[in-house]
RNA sequence: GCACCCAUAGCUCAACUGGUAGAGCAACUGACUCUUAAUCAGUAGGUUUAGGGUUCGAGUCCCUGUGGGUGCACCA
């Protein structure tokens, strides 16, 4: 065992982590600040490799100098100069560094105390090797932060991939590293903020006014769902982490605002799957005097914007199947896609009619099920696989919606409709209900199903109701989930590679 | 929640029907002033996820826990 350490912590930790501590120490002998305050850094790397040739140095080595500054991926040292690859925020770019060229101590430094994942600063004039690689002769450089830990190191030739960072558990975890080392994640994130952004322009540009309500709620509602609770000891009562804006944001409508909407992280205490997570994004949108019909075509002008926002066109490929979303989406009303599988027309059918046509289509239904959870069954089962194509489903059954309007030619259905494509459920839009008996007798409804062991119910809210009855306008709304279209525009399957930290077991 | 699969060096992976843990990269020492999966010579690095059991002997078989993945169920 070496006894070189200058501090008895060194001891304890592995040869890796404590060779780096002793290269912190013998920086810092040189009078080197590992953690400096401020660099200036005058290009970002893709700017600097555009139009590269007009940069490039003279015979002399003289030309235009510019200052970078990333992390050190790669290092290859030859005797008296060394090349390093280093990656700022866009881009990579390889660096030469010459021992006659930075000085003895510099390059000593360099050689014996930079490591794969030291962040520096490098200024020089830029140069093509003789393999044409843009690189930039470093005049000198500087550590603007010393790693302490190895970073995964992941190499590349022609294109293949060699030991990438894969090990989904610990992308997750140490998402810093999964950034720093997997480019095309941080790609994913750029896609989901132009998304984000895509929507705000969206909406602002059509007259809606972007509103923040509370996220702690004395009662949930708006979905259907287990919600989160929490405790407010200033008030000694127990509090609800909001599981849809819903409710709030209709209470905008009545107080005037025609036009609301807001993204949102709703929280559900419910499993967590490639398709969930605990806390996830939320737009919801509000248009007073509209009814669902008008949100059917805005929304498809909304697919159609954030797409081209996000992915520079409308065609999405997602795992594999293309689609193009400038195309008008498929309309169709739910009873009759169930009528094209099962032969039947089964609209104000009884649970026990619609058993028996599940049956005889192998849907698996079981006994308890009632007539909402078996005509969604048949969905699940008959329909939904074979919707690759955007289409919007319209006018579903009463039962599955206690907050929609009844459908004004048939009291059995409601106003609602759902886009899917490549069979991922895209929102869920309807003629918001606002009648405030009628809310009441669902409200009332709802409470049955509790009664009758149902834990996903909406519960009575009386405040809300008191708003209803103050008159709210016609209105149409509309919930897009935001991680799950993050997951169709980046190609993802799972909802964990479109949130930054997923929810993991600790 | 249930079922199945997985967990070995910092990273990516080996280790046959149980026989005493190995490679590449990273790291360390040295050589090399246009390398680029740099190369060459050498060195070091492990409580095999945790705990228990079977066995002369366990990375390997059994049980339990933890974490991850996939599928089912519920939901967006």
């Amino acid at each position: 065992m070496p006894n070189e350490s200058s501090s008895p912590s060194h001891e304890d930790l592995n040869e890796i982590l404590r060779l780096r501590r002793e290269k912190l120490d013998k920086l810092r002998a040189l009078g080197v600040n590992p953690y400096p305050y401020r660099f200036e850094k005058d290009t970002h790397i893709p700017d600097l490799l555009r139009d590269f040739d007009s940069k490039i140095e003279n015979a002399e080595h003289v030309g235009p100098v510019f200052s970078i500054a990333g992390r050190i991926h790669t290092v290859r040292i030859m005797g008296k100069a060394g090349f390093c690859h280093v990656r700022d925020e866009f881009g990579e770019m390889q660096i030469y560094v010459q021992r006659d060229r930075v000085g003895e101590q510099a390059y000593e430094i360099f050689r014996h105390l930079l490591d794969i994942g030291d962040i520096i600063g490098v200024r020089g004039t830029v140069f093509r090797t003789k393999t044409g690689e843009p690189t930039l002769r470093a005049q000198s450089f500087e550590l603007l932060s010393k790693s302490l830990h190895p970073l995964p190191v992941v190499k590349e030739c022609e294109g293949q991939v060699f030991d990438a960072f894969t090990d989904k558990e610990a992308r997750y975890r140490q998402r810093y590293l999964d950034l720093a080392v997997n480019p095309s994640v941080r790609e994913i994130f750029r896609v989901r903020a132009r998304i984000i952004s895509a929507m705000r322009e969206f909406l602002d540009g059509r007259g809606f006014l972007e509103v923040e309500t509370p996220a702690l709620q004395p009662l949930y509602g708006g979905a259907l769902a287990k919600p989160f609770t929490t405790h407010y000891n200033v008030l000694d009562r127990d509090f609800f982490l909001r599981i849809a804006d819903e409710l709030y944001l209709k209470r905008l409508l009545v107080g005037g605002l025609e036009r609301v909407y807001e993204i949102s992280k709703d929280f559900r205490n419910e499993g967590m799957d490639k398709f969930h997570n605990p806390e996830f994004t939320m737009l919801e949108f509000y248009q007073a005097y509209a009814d669902y019909r008008d949100l059917m075509d805005l929304s498809e002008e909304l697919f159609r914007f954030v797409a081209r926002a996000a992915l520079g066109t409308t065609e999405v490929t997602y795992q594999g199947r293309t689609i193009d979303f400038a195309k008008p989406f498929r309309r169709v009303t739910f009873f009759d896609l169930l009528k094209q599988a099962t032969g039947t027309d089964l609209v104000g059918a009884s649970a026990r009619e619609l058993a028996e046509v599940a049956l005889k289509h192998d849907v698996p239904i079981t006994r308890e099920m009632g007539e909402g959870k078996i005509l969604d069954e048949m969905m699940k089962t008959l329909v939904r696989p074979g919707l690759l194509e955007p289409t919007i489903i319209c006018d579903y059954p009463l039962s599955l919606s206690p907050l929609a309007k009844k459908h004004r030619d048939d009291p059995r259905l409601v106003e609602r409709f759902q886009p899917f494509a490549f069979g991922l459920e895209l929102g869920n839009a309807f003629s918001e209900l606002n009648d405030p008996l009628d809310q009441r007798e669902r409200f009332e409804a709802q409470r049955k199903l509790k009664e009758a062991g149902d834990e996903e119910t909406q519960p009575l809210d009386e405040d809300f109701l008191r708003a209803l009855e103050t008159g709210m306008p016609p209105t149409a709304g509309m919930g897009i989930g935001v991680d799950r279209l993050a997951m169709l525009l980046t190609d993802q399957t799972s909802i964990r590679e479109v949130i930054l930290f997923p929810q993991l077991r600790s």
